[in-house]
DNA sequence: GTTCTCTTTGAAATCGATTTCAGATCTGGG
DNA sequence: CCCAGATCTGAAATCGATTTCAAAGAGAAC
């Protein structure tokens, strides 16, 4: 391997000076000529290992996710690595699995690999513990969920808004037993989307669209927590399928879980959009999926994108008070929702 | 942050006893009980840095992958990431998009991060050269995709089988004219898969079951490159439908194209079984795909896994013959391809 | 008691870059 | 022609670990 000396010898310079020419120190133009020469000859490429022991930062951010199987972190994945290569960082992704020892064990390994900062999108709101990092002074990011307490920019989406908005498009297609599946108690994506839900049965209880029922609390009677997987998804649905009166549409706070909904509702027979199904966040492969499904989405690879460039700002030193972007999401109105009455089947095409 | 010397001066030792404590050099049980002590007092963790300096190894392993949203790669992933775990090894992603320079420049960073190894599931079979690691002595695996005279280990599944037995699978199913969308031409992946294919097809030939139409090639007519993702499968599904004499059966050979010509198909109104499809890998979320899906099912999870086992061999000093493993497909007969009359339908539960 | 061996220890070198500091060179002004 | 100040340059320190080497100490054999 050459090294930054051999670089020197070559050019009858010192290392100092070699140094200076690829960092923009001040070097008269004929040497700094003769040192890239004697580079490019060499192929000399700086040691990152040593950069980072004499810098006490290296060029690589982490970016933890609790699931890299889920499609919507793997866009924020792209979101990330796309903001990063611009400036030359690279990002190494780490699959924290929703388990806290393993995040734990990745923000350790960030802290003694020197990396530059972190973007995590925390296993868990109360546990979650990026403390140590501030301890050190490296710059991290909370990417989707905010982890309770943490004094850190954070890039969200508008959870509850899309909640909201969410459960009133299914009151508008005039379901009226709206049931709402959400993610693990303690999480903030999944107390805010139901959060959402809950606000707007309220509105409706209020404005009289929707008329309480007696016996339980039409808050809380149709609402299911599970696991943001696709067991979940399944459990919580088989879940409701079996209550005495149960729900005529659902509203799943994330897309895996929709997906179990989905594989459970059409086990049973019941079909979209008799029973109304709406995922909060895009489900892969939506093409395949007949009736087509309502989603919320989300900008995942925005949320991605913006936490990279935010991480880069602290990385560069600024030290403006601590942000919090939210980014909007969107509803896109498709098959799933149409109505609990049976519609007329569309003309076949052709 | 806590150093090696700090823990010494806790300790009343000299830096060179505390690193011995903590690899495995002889230092007396009652000092080392103290360092021991010193260092979990302190909260002392090694820097890393500086251990791949000296060491001239990291300890970090990068794995590079040409699709990170698709799920054999994720899934591949974690076979890469559980097998690195049991051995302290962390791993990297790096997605390489399919992109001969991106890839370039991960091997570049791996190089320069000094990582302590790399899988690699190269982006190109002619143009990959990982060269540059063998000359640094960094050692590599190839996975899923042999780079053409690269000399590293790899662990690749038996694509030509896995076509040949898919194929035959479509003839037993009494359909007759095969089609068959591969992946760029040059892949490893897509000219062994062919090879299948056009394997069972000459067999079937060659016994009578399949009798050649006057004009065209029987091997080559119903052929088409794509590039391996949903458009692609698009494509390529969309010009077969629209041949003269179109088929009545395609096998697809990856799963993201399967998701592009099902759409395709469906859109078209042709449904399988009548018209066979069968995918080279599983495709995501399979249980919402009606009819389901018949596939050659891959091990990717074990092909990360034994890649990474491989590599920690190489890593830990092994200097065996270089080993290529071939992991086997296996067959997962669904409804997808039923055979080409209608059946009668089943009688519905209960 | 002396010598020899074996174990344990710490001082110092090392990995490859960056950066400080002080000296050398150059410039322009007086 | 000399000097102040600016500009360049290289020697050496530094980052935090590992490892070599030589010395000190312990113990055994005679």
């Amino acid at each position: 391997m050459t090294t930054i000396t051999d670089v020197a010898r070559a050019a009858g310079v010192s290392p100092a000076t070699v140094s200076r020419v690829f960092n923009g120190g001040r070097v008269t133009p004929e040497r700094a000529a003769r040192v890239r020469r004697a580079a490019a000859e060499l192929g000399f490429e700086p040691n990152r290992v040593a950069q980072s022991l004499r810098k006490q930062r290296g060029s690589v951010i982490g970016l933890l996710i609790p699931d890299i199987e889920n499609p919507f972190f793997t866009s924020l994945a792209r979101g990330v690595e796309d903001a990063a290569q611009q400036t030359g960082l690279s990002v190494v992704l780490c699959n924290t699995d929703e388990d806290i020892d393993k995040e734990r064990r990745y923000l350790g390994i960030a802290l003694a690999e020197q990396m530059a900062g972190v973007i995590v999108a925390a296993a868990s709101r109360t546990q979650t513990d990026l403390s140590p990092l501030a301890a050190r002074g490296m710059p991290a990011v909370a990417v989707d969920r905010r982890p309770r307490g943490a004094l850190v920019d954070a890039v969200l989406v508008d959870n509850q808004y899309g909640g909201e908005a969410a459960t009133e498009h299914l009151l508008r297609a005039r379901y009226r037993r709206i049931a709402c599946v959400t993610g693990p108690e303690g999480a903030s994506t999944s107390e805010e989307r139901l959060a959402g839900y809950r606000s707007a049965l309220r509105d409706a209880l209020a404005d009289g669209t929707l008329t309480p029922e007696d016996g339980d609390d039409p808050l809380t009677a149709y609402v299911r927590y599970a696991d943001f997987k696709v067991g979940g998804g399944r459990a919580a649905m088989t879940d409701l399928l079996s209550m005495e009166r149960p729900p005529d549409a659902v509203f799943v706070a994330n897309n895996l879980m929709a997906v179990g909904a989905l594989e459970v509702l059409r086990e049973a027979g019941v079909t979209p959009p008799e029973f109304g199904v709406l995922s909060f966040g895009g489900v892969p492969w939506a093409g395949l999926v007949r009736p087509s499904l309502t989603t919320v989405e989300l900008p995942s690879y925005e949320l991605g994108f913006t936490a990279a460039k935010l991480l880069q700002e602290r990385i560069a030193g600024s030290d403006k008070a601590l942000q919090t972007v939210v980014l909007r999401t969107g509803l896109s109105v498709r098959d799933s929702t149409g109505g609990p009455e049976r519609l007329p089947a569309p003309s076949p095409p052709g």
